[in-house]
Formats: C-alpha cells, sequence, structure tokens
DNA sequence: GTCTATAGGCTGATAGAC
DNA sequence: GTCTATCAGCCTATAGAC
C-alpha cells in the first residue's frame, strides 16, 4: 500500500522515484529527531518512518547513520562561518562585539536543533569526524577571541583573561536557545539587547 | 569463573554476596558512563560488565534502566541542594552573588559527570520524573534569582531583566565543566575569581 | 545476591526484485 | 530509487537454580 503511486498518476508502480525531494527530508527529519531524542536513540527506522520510506532506502542517501550525523553538524558550522563572514566585522571592537552577539543569538534562534546537535552529540562522532568539526568550532570562537583581544589592546575592555572570557560568552549566548521561545514575553530583539548589555558590562565595555 | 570467590576465601561458592558494594558501584560506574556516552547509549550490560556482575544482577538494586537515571539526577539536585543552603546566604547582594557563584564553580568542578547528565539527559526522562526534576532545578535557580533581585531592589545591580540574568549566568557557570582540566594552566581558584569578575560586572555591581 | 538462560523485540546494514 | 526480506547481533527485563 503505498499513497505516492496514486498521487503520482503512475498506476503501473507502487514505489516511486523521489531523489529531489527524499534527501532533504531525511535530513530534516534526522535533524530533527537527532535533536528532540538523541542519536543513539533514534533509530534508522524511525527516521525511514517520519520521512514515509523503508529504512533499506535511507542507504540510498547517506553510507551509514554515522554519516548523516557528521553530515547535519558538517553544513551547521560551515554555514555558520559562512553567515557570520558576511555579518558585520567592521568598527571598534565595542561595536564588533556587539555585533558578534546579536549575531550569534539571531542565528541561533532560527536554529535551535543545530545547535543542540552541534553541543549535544559531539560525543557520538568518530574520532575524525569530531576532529574536523572541532576545527571549525575553533574558527568560530576565534573570531569572539580576536575581538576580545583588540578590545583589550585597544584599551575599550578590560578582560583578566579573553580565553576565558571567550568561553564564558559563548556558554551564556548559547544557553539563550534552552528557554526562548517566540511565544514568550520577550521579542528576539529584546533578547539580544538584555544579552548584548551583559555582555558589555561583562567585558568592561 | 569467578575471581572473588577467591578473595572471599569461601571455597564453597562461586557467587558472592555484595550488597554493601555492588550498590554503590552500580551507580557510580552508570554514572560515568551516562555522562561519556550517554543514557541510551549505554547497555546495562556494558554498565553490568564495569561493576564486574552480569547483567541480571542490577535489577537486584533497580527496578530498571529509566530509575537507575532518575535515582542518580534526583540524588545530584538533592545534594546540591543542600550543599547550597549550607554556603554563605548572608551579607549584601554583592557578597552573596559572589558566594553563588564560587560556590557553583567549584561543587560542579568536583562532579563534572552530574552535572553533565543534570543538563544532557533531561530529555531521556519520562515525563514524571522530568517533572520531578525540573523542581529541584527551578528551586536552586531560585536562589539565583532571588539575589539578583534583592540586588535591584538595594540598587546595587543594574539589571535590564533578572529572570534573563539568572538564566544567563547560570549559563555561563556551567560551561566552566566543559573546558575546566585540573592539569590546566589555571586553578580552581584564579576561574572562579576570572568569573566572577565577569559576572558581577555583568550585573552592575 | 548472583548466576545462567531465555523471551521478545529492536538494531544497522545488505541483497535482490521491480 | 524504493521495496521486501533477511542476517547477525544487540537490547531490556525476567525466571529459576544455587
Amino acid at each position: 500500500m503505498n499513497v505516492r503511486s496514486v498521487i503520482d498518476g503512475d498506476m503501473a508502480r507502487t514505489t516511486g522515484s523521489h531523489s529531489d525531494i527524499t534527501g532533504p527530508r531525511i535530513r530534516e527529519v534526522a535533524l530533527r529527531l537527532f535533536a528532540a531524542e538523541g542519536y543513539a536513540a533514534v533509530s534508522m527506522r524511525k527516521i525511514a518512518a517520519e520521512v514515509g520510506v523503508q529504512a533499506g532506502a535511507l542507504y540510498n542517501y547517506t553510507p551509514d547513520k554515522q554519516s548523516l550525523l557528521f553530515d547535519l553538524m558538517h553544513s551547521h558550522m560551515e554555514d555558520l562561518l559562512a553567515a557570520r563572514s558576511e555579518a558585520g566585522t567592521t568598527g571598534t571592537p565595542t561595536d564588533r562585539l556587539e555585533a558578534f552577539t546579536r549575531f550569534h543569538i539571531s542565528y541561533h534562534e532560527e536554529r535551535p536543533h543545530e545547535i543542540f546537535i552541534a553541543y549535544m552529540e559531539l560525543r557520538n562522532l568518530t574520532p575524525e569526524n569530531f576532529a574536523v568539526i572541532e576545527e571549525l568550532r575553533g574558527k568560530y570562537e576565534d573570531e569572539l577571541s580576536g575581538i576580545l583581544r583588540a578590545g583589550v589592546e585597544a584599551g575599550e575592555f578590560t578582560l583578566v583573561d579573553p580565553r576565558v572570557a571567550t568561553r564564558a560568552i559563548i556558554s551564556m549566548l548559547n544557553g539563550v536557545t534552552t528557554w526562548y521561545r517566540r511565544e514568550g514575553r520577550l521579542t528576539l530583539t529584546e533578547v539580544e539587547t538584555i544579552y548584548w548589555d551583559m555582555v558589555r558590562k561583562a567585558v568592561g565595555a
């Protein structure tokens, strides 16, 4: 019983060829399920069921489950770095720090699944895959480190330890996705402003 | 082949009765494995193997795997609240905030597995168990909220939104366990001081 | 309290028909 | 490209011997 054979209007077969939509659908579903239940708790059968195909069909799109996780994390990090490089990177260190803060919050608010996976499923990557993701994450954090160091050198910031401050700020900003809901009492812009106020003061700007 | 039969000096049996040590050992091993690999990825067999018993023996100590996770999280939250209530809760809001900051960092640094599980395995709790843990977590966060509100009222802190600030500070402090290592370049007291400097400035004290 | 054995079911991945 | 069927192995939890 395959509903799509009817929708397709192709009476001669019960199976369909849908490479153009099945691929993205698999990624979409896997992302959501991995984020909600965790990589280890989600079976290939469960992903396939939500996509609307049989488990075997998934292997036309990914060599194995691990590659599926890695691809999701890898794309996310690449997209994040690309989006970041388009955002404002000029002005005083204070301007750049504000731009970074607002960028980080708004980018991740639109992609709660991605950030959840990126920080929670690291331990489920093979060592080789882990190394790749860690390097990309390091690149992103270096952007913030660079701003903080520039601010200290320019005398705009008073920071005891820029490296620790980088970690502290990233952790603080990541926390937003654990509680923020669009339906809540605050708009995203308000949240950005509240966090920026705290970040600005924390670095002594 | 059971090594303990020799250690026990009890030649008549190959199995032993070790309720006094097996129980704590199971909790210890489960805590470590859940933290390192995640609840869903750790089998009862794996726990049993590390403890040195067969899988069936675990069920003398826990009705099921879910209860094991819940008990670990529940004990952790109870211990955390008890330890917190013993720590300094007097003085000005600024004093109390410093005490909270240092307490949170040092308490969790000594229990990296517990905090990891407490924040990562919430989604693997049944709804009933989740509600219990969430309430305890709320109690803990209320301590910080209370300090922040008191500081705002006393005019010591300048905060746009104490509720958001509570989340932000907790997230920031939790981040310490993801990177801090005792062998590293900083002592725990130095880390506490760096974070306290940032928290203090962030709240405008 | 621990063991062995097992029930009943799910797992990731593959083979071959269409 | 998707299906069905299947392999070999792992899973949680239980039963009954000791």
